[in-house]
Order: C-alpha cells, then structure tokens, then sequence
RNA sequence: GCGGACGUGGCGAAAUCGGUAGACGCAACGGACUUAAAAUCCGUUUUCCGUAUGGAAGUGUGGGUUCGAGUCCCACCGUCCGCACCA
C-alpha cells in the first residue's frame, strides 16, 4: 500500500479541475445562483494563515453549494493600491506597480497551491488601468449625481518630509520617518456625501438580516443618529461677526447644571479671537498639535483656556457661563461647541474639577439628594429621575421624556431648536499620493473645476516617476499634470489627488460579475448575479469597509450601474476570527526584546530554547504578524504536509468566527488523519465485501451513523460551523476503521470522501479515483441522508432527583409523558434516593429529562 | 476615552429552545506489535476523597431568577477588535 502522497497527488488534481473548467462561473438562467465572496487580500507578498483561513472558509461554501446544484460564482482579485507599495519603493528603489505585480504573482502561485474552487479568468487587480478606469467613470457619474463634495478637511501633515500621513504613520505625535512633530493642516478635498445617506444606511440595517448582530450595532453606533437641541447663548458683550455661540447638546434636560460653554480650538470664534491673544494662539497651536484620529483626541488629557468672555445662559437670565477653549471638542461634529454640565459628564466633571468651575446637579436619584462627587451621574435615559427645579416644570421622570418635553419647551420660547444630527461624517476621499486612482477632474482658471471627458479614461498613472523627493510625484509631473481643459479647450492642471483605496474596495464585488466590460458593470451580469449571498471576511473591516459598501452600491444604483434591488450588496456576512500564534523573543539591547520565528525555536514542554541552546521567552499568544515575528508561512506548510493538511487544520477545532492559534502539534496530527482515511480507503478498495454482512446489527448502525453525519454536516455546513463538521468527520473516520468488510463499509467510505470534498478536495478526489468512481468528485453532487436510517426507537432520559442527576432511564422514543412519569418513579434507582420522601413535584419533559422534587 | 465582542479540563473545543457539562481532536499516561525505534492499533484521562461500589465540587469572580443556569439578569475582573489617511 502506498502512502499518500499530497505533493504529488495535489497538482494533478489542481491541473484536472482547470482543464474541465470546472470552477468557470457561468450564467444560466435555469439554475438558481450562488455568489461566494472573501474580502480579496491585498498583496503584501506572501500569503499568511489568516488568508488560508479565510479562503478556505469561502471555499468549502463554494464547492458545497456547487454540489448542491448551484452556479457558482467564486472570483479572486487584489486590493493593489495603498501606502505599503510607496513605501517599498521609497525603501528599495523599485517602483510601486512593479513590486504589486511581483507581489500578485508570487501570491496566485501560492493561491492555485491550495486548490480553491476560484474562477481565475475574472482575476483583476484594483491598480490595472482597467479597473481604476472605470472607477474614473464611477466618480464622474457620481459628482453629476450631486454624490460629490469639495471642502476642506484636517489633515496629519509632516513639516519636514512635507507630507500628508496617515494616522498609523503618527508614532507619539511625530512622523515615523522625520520625528518632526506633525502638525495639523486643512486642505481642500474631494468627499463623498455619505452622510446625506446616514437616515437610509442606518433603517436598512434592520433589513440585514443574515449579518452578525454585532456588526449591524456597531454600523448603527457609528452612524450614530442622535436628537438633540441646537440652542445659542448670548455673548455678554457681543464680538464684531459674533454675538452668540451656538450649542448642540443631546442632553437639554441637564441645561439647569451648565456650568460652562467649551468651543473648538477650530471654531471660528476661537479663531477670531486668536489674532488679539497670543496666549490662546499658543494654546490653540498645541492643541492642533495632537492628531487627528478621534482616539488621539479623546485619550489627550482635557485642558482648556479661559477666553475671559461670557454668555448669558438662556433660560436663567440672571446666570452667567465662562467661555473656554477645550481641547476634547470637535469641530466636526455638531456645531463645535458644547455647554459643559459637570454633574452629568464624567468628562465635563474632571474639567470642572480642574479649572474649579461650579457643579450643580439637574437630577438626581429618586429619594436622594446628595450632589455629585468625583463621579457624574449618568444613568440610561430610560430611567426614572427627580429633576431640580426644571424650568419647564419637570419632576420626577426618565431622562428621555424630560429631553423631549425640554425641547419642546425650548422650541415653543423660541430658544433652540430640536435637531437630529448623525455623527457620521462625509467620506473624504482625496490623498495626496501617486499610488492610487486618479481622480478625474481638471482645474481650469476659466472654467473652475470639471470632469474629465469619459472618452479620456482611464486617467492613467505615469510610470516615470521617482520617491526621492518628499510628497506626490504628481505634483510634479508636467506631462500628467497639465492638460487641457475638457470644457473650453484652454491650458489646465490636472487634480493630482488620488482617492482612498476604500473607493476601490467598495465596488469591486459587482466588476466581478463582468471584469472584462467596458462600462463600471453589465446590466445582465448584474441582474443575475449581484447580491453576493455570502461573504466572508475579518471583524476588523466590520464598519467602514462594509459602510462604504452599502454607500456605493446605492450609488451605482442611482447612476444605473445596479438594479433596483442591489442597494444592499451582501446577503449574508461572517466575520472570521484570526490565526494567531506564541511568540519567542530574547532580551536585547537597551531593555528591547529580539523576536525569533517558530522556526528558529526548539520547543519543548518546559520552554523553548534557540539551535544554540539558549532560553527563549515564550509570549503571548497574539496575531500572526511579521514585527513580532510569530508567523508560519503557508508555503512551508504546503510543501511539508500538502494544501489538505493546512485546508483541514484551519477548519478543525476553533469555531470560525473566533481566534485560531496554530500549532506544529495541530498541523501534525492533521496530517496524521488524513493518512489514516487514505489507508482506511485503501483497504476498503482492496477488500471483496460480502453482501451477506449488510443484513448484520454492526453495519446497520454504521449505515446509521453515515446517514446522520450527512444530515449533521450539510446544517453544520449550512451554519458556518466547520469545527463541528470536521469532528464528525472525525467520528465516522473512526467507525469505519471499525468496521469489517461490507457494502455498508464501502458506502460509508464514499459517502465521507463526497462530505470530505468541500475541506480537503485533492484526497477527495484521490480516494473516489481510488474507489472507481467515474468523473470528478468536484462535480459530484452532494450525498442525501436516508431519512428511515435516522429514526431512533428508544432514548435514554436522565432523572434528576431535587436538580441532582441520580439516575438513567431508556423509554421507548413515543412514550408519553404520563409513561415516563410512571417509568421514573417505578426505576430502582430513583426508589432508593426517593427513600419513603413525598414527591411535590414531578417534570418531564419529552426526549429530554425528568426532574422529580421532593 | 468611546463603541463592539469574548472568557468552559493541561490545550483547541462541544453542549440547536434554560434540561445528563466536557462530543470530537491535541497533549499526557498505560498496553499491543517490534531485536529496537518510528509508524500503527487498543485503553485511560475535569478536579478532589475512596481499593472499589460510590460521593463531593466544578463553565473568569461575586450576587440573583428558576424544579433546573455554561446558557437569562445585575455588578466586577481579564483579554481582544474598531475609532474615519493601514488594509
């Protein structure tokens, strides 16, 4: 008997499917469709766990559906632009689109490697011509859809390398290449007006029915729609342009305990006043020194600067409030400034504290009376409180119904007014970048700023450009940068921002659908095969990705590049968990530590130990990622063990959604029983089975357990629960190799090779090639359990006696309950524990349990 | 800081509706086969007490609801993800 041999039994397989064609998408209005997709990886240049993870996730859904009658779609593509390809040619001197199309290269290697069910003829990536072209198209079409804004927006911007950054390239407020300190900058860029959206984004949500909940309440927090009151303070002694400053709060109800108003340091106020004071310029200049990631902002120690003005406060005519700059106030959201109620915020209550500003409480704890401490009181709006003399005559009750009726109240006064604000803000899509896609606008002094004419698409990138000079290449680029104008014909410049590569990431599920078209999308292939029905990806891309998405396919919609129904592009959705490992490291200079990775380190039940001996710190258990050095290549995993291996250890153990850590252990004992269900089929192929032997108990009950592995596996299947559709994989590899000579035997061999093939699909087809089975097990459809195999006659019910399991009972599967009341109290057992004691109380219920009370 | 999740044996986990906690796998231990090893096969394996029949405890911690709680409620602790220019 020969054993398995995955490195060579892999490619042959790999080579049968592409040569059927057998994982070509095709359109065929007499089958019903199945669009699997996974979030498409960016090619960082090697393929990691997660992604094996992921793909294989997505595969098994492909190859199931297929069997089950389907037409599948199942594409692959790149997400090729962004900042990791700058950087690699600031570093190395190669050009970007170079080093993405290597990249590409060396993962769809790696991809084919692991046999997925992928259609590779509608492979693209995001950076050819092709794609960002009609991107171009989509842009234009969506600023004559009024879907476009211009405006100004903060940016991170490094005065050294005179540079925008990113946030993750801000490290303690200073540039990760200069250490100059960032400072913040306004430009004028290109947005998207998703917020226009926020209403419509925020109610479909309910419609996503086959989402995870998590996900759909953290898109509804972050849309995050509020009502409110916007309601101005008089200015003591009004300003030139400024005799009050509007405020937003969604709490009027505290209005009583204002103590204070906070602006932004941006507010236009703070800005006027700081030309007369140098001291508030300084201020308002450090303040802008803090990034601008709302995390930065939020997590920055709360100062403010006393602006020596003050309002009247609106209802309490006789009261004042001092006017402050604070730090922790948005520009952005609402109308920058808020009145500080420090008995209400834990926020307004430490500035409070600090500047020693009073604290008056609006409410308080019904049958209390004491006012707040170190700690505001902020209980939900939905419970009962007793307000202190409310203006508009409230007393005791719940914060939601005294918001309400203070807006009511303030609206009927003519003070303020009741607003619904989201905090979800316009999507801005420009950066200052040359890997990306242009955007295809041109500035013309006569004519302002126009789209590019679509016959000129794709805008393409020059390739002749170089990193070593700081800032966009674009820039200076006389041949892409001056242009004519589309609309007077006169000299112009062209925009040289390029659009987030969230842009390209939004759409690139419907240019699966036709990515040869010479139009965004086609209307038939569309039509049949949007929406994605399942889709698969990290938790990490939970909202924005997923945001812009929904943003996008609506407006497709509107610009006619979706059908009516499309607005919402996926069905379903799973968050996949990540794939984590241990890590090692040594002590380095200066309090550092060195990492190593698994494969330097000789692991033991003890520790870990370097080739030379030395002690390894084992550490936590975290993602696989490259600083930390903790990842194993799925390269070396597939050319030691074969793709099954690594395909059936991802699946197996942890449930998908969560964490996987891998281990050597694991890969190993994968492997393990892979070889064993090749040597069980082995046997089985070389054995003469006696039809005789079919009549037995023994191969009844393993025909028993092969027809509810079917029927367990295809709901596990359905439910996304692969780890439990791996152990009953287990479970009957375990029965057959129990199992004499028999048809039953046989059966139960081909029916787990039809149910192995979604996991492990090379030893699949190996086995039913073995077995002499015709054609392609990828082709095969998927076995159907005998429903009369799955009859059980009698069940064993346990008896508890006062919530105590005391004893078993086996009742027939139709008795009643009053039979089993009787069976329970006449058993043995039970008698002895019951002991003379008078029973109060007797439950039964049906197939599950007894519990008698005494 | 704000928003969202997760926590069960030595380890990964299972327990569909509130109904036998630990299926299945790893590791460990014992045995068979072997000159030996590897491989393979069989068995044991939540903890504690007990030779055993058996008993007690047990799902991050502390409370609560219930005939019955891993599952529901409240508080706390710990870990992870996102926070708008990383993808």
């Amino acid at each position: 008997m020969s054993r398995y041999n995955a490195q060579a039994v892999e490619p042959k397989w790999q080579k049968a499917w592409d040569d059927a064609g057998v994982f070509e998408a095709r359109r065929n209005p007499d089958q019903p469709k199945y669009y699997v997709l996974e979030m498409f990886p960016y090619p960082s240049g090697a393929l990691h766990m997660g992604h094996v993870r992921n793909y294989t996730m997505g595969d098994v859904v492909a190859r199931y559906k297929a069997a089950q009658g389907f037409a599948v779609l199942h594409p692959m593509g790149w997400d090729a632009f962004g900042l990791p390809a700058e950087n690699a040619a600031m570093e190395r001197k190669v050009h970007p689109g170079d080093w993405t199309y290597q990249n590409i290269d060396t993962m769809r290697g790696q991809f084919k490697a692991l046999g997925l069910s992928i259609d590779w003829s509608r492979e693209f990536a995001t950076c050819d011509p092709e794609y960002y072209g009609q991107q171009q198209a989509l842009f234009i079409d969506m600023m004559n859809a009024g879907l476009v804004a211009r405006k100004t927006a903060v940016v991170n911007w490094d005065p050294v390398d005179m540079t925008v950054l990113a946030n993750e390239q801000v490290e303690n407020g200073r540039g990760w290449r200069s250490g100059a300190v960032v400072e913040r900058k306004e430009l004028t860029q290109w947005f998207f007006r998703i917020s226009d959206m926020a209403d419509e984004l925020l109610d479909a949500i309910d419609t996503l029915e086959d989402w995870p909940e998590k996900v759909r309440l953290m898109q509804a927090n972050w849309i995050g729609k509020s009502r409110g009151l916007e309601l101005p303070f008089q200015l003591s002694t009004p300003l030139p342009g400024h005799d009050s400053v509007l405020c937003y709060t969604t709490r009027p109800d505290t209005l009583r305990g204002a103590s204070f108003i906070a602006i932004s340091p941006d507010h236009p106020l703070s800005r006027a006043l700081e030309a007369e004071n140098a001291d508030l310029a300084a201020f308002n200049t450090e303040c802008r020194r803090t990034g601008t990631s709302e995390e930065a902002l939020e997590k920055a120690e709360k100062r403010g600067f006393d602006t020596g003005l003050t309002v009247k406060h609106p209802v309490f005519a006789d009261q004042t409030l001092p006017v402050w700059v604070g730090n922790f106030v948005l520009m952005d959201y609402g109308s920058g400034a808020v009145f500080g109620c420090p008995a209400h915020d834990q926020r307004d209550l430490d500035f409070a504290r600090k500047y020693d500003l009073p604290v008056a409480n609006a409410f308080h704890m019904p049958g209390e009376t004491a006012d707040v401490g170190t700690e505001a009181l902020v209980p939900p709006k939905t419970e009962t409180v007793d307000y202190v003399d409310h203006f508009a005559g409230i007393t005791t009750t719940t914060g939601q119904e005294a918001i309400d009726a203070t807006i009511d109240w303030m609206e009927a006064k003519g003070l303020g007014t009741g607003q619904t604000k989201f905090r979800l803000r316009d999507w801005g899509v420009s950066r200052q970048r040359y890997w990306g896609c242009p955007i295809p606008v041109i500035h013309c002094d006569a004519c302002g700023v126009v789209p590019e004419r679509k016959e000129n698409l794709p805008i393409e990138l020059p390739k002749d450009v170089t990193f070593d000079r700081p800032g966009n290449p674009l820039d200076w680029h006389p041949t892409f940068r001056d242009c004519t104008c589309p609309s007077c014909g006169g000299a112009a410049r062209r925009e040289t921002d390029t659009m987030d590569t969230f842009v390209d990431s939004s759409w690139y599920y419907a240019r699966f659908t036709a990515p040869r078209a010479t139009t965004p999308t086609e209307a038939d292939d569309v039509a049949y095969w949007m929406n994605v029905d399942q889709y698969i990806g990290g938790v990490e891309h939970a909202i924005l990705h997923l945001l812009y998405s929904r943003f996008f396919a609506r407006a497709m919609q509107r610009t006619g590049h979706l059908p009516k129904d499309a607005v919402e592009p996926f069905n379903a959705l799973f968050t996949q968990g990540m794939v984590t490992h241990e890590t090692y490291s040594t002590p380095g200079p200066s309090g550092s530590r060195i990492w190593h990775s698994p494969d330097q380190v000789i692991r033991t039940e003890e520790g870990a130990t370097l080739a030379n001996g030395s002690a390894v710190e084992v550490g936590p258990i975290i993602k696989m990622s490259k600083s930390k050095k903790n990842v194993v290549d799925p390269k070396d995993i597939v050319a030691q063990y074969g793709a099954d291996t690594a395909r059936w250890f991802v699946m197996s153990d942890s449930p998908p959604e969560r964490d996987v850590e891998w281990t050597a252990a694991g890969a190993d004992a994968a492997w393990k029983h892979l070889q064993r269900v090749w040597r069980l089929a082995d046997e089985v192929s070389q054995s003469a089975d006696d039809p005789s032997t079919s009549e037995g108990e023994e191969a009844l009950s393993l025909r028993r357990l092969t027809h509810r592995t079917i029927k367990d596996m295809t709901s596990d299947i359905e439910d996304f629960a692969f780890n439990k559709a791996v152990a009953r994989l287990y479970e009957l590899t375990g029965a057959i190799a129990k199992a004499k000579p028999s048809p039953a035997r046989r059966e139960a061999m081909l029916i787990m090779a039809r149910l192995m093939t979604p996991v492990t699909p090379h030893l699949a087809e190996e086995i039913w090639q073995h077995l002499g089975q015709e054609g392609l097990i990828s082709q095969a459809p998927w076995p159907v359990a005998d429903e009369s195999l799955l009859v059980v006659s009698e069940i064993v019910m346990p008896v508890q006696i006062n919530g105590k399991r005391r004893a078993e009972l086996s009742v027939p599967a139709d008795a009643t309950k009053e039979q089993v009341e009787e069976m329970a109290l006449a058993d043995a057992t039970v008698q002895k524990y019951l002991d003379g004691q008078t029973v109060r109380k007797l439950i039964v219920v049906p197939g599950r349990i007894v519990n008698v009370v005494v």
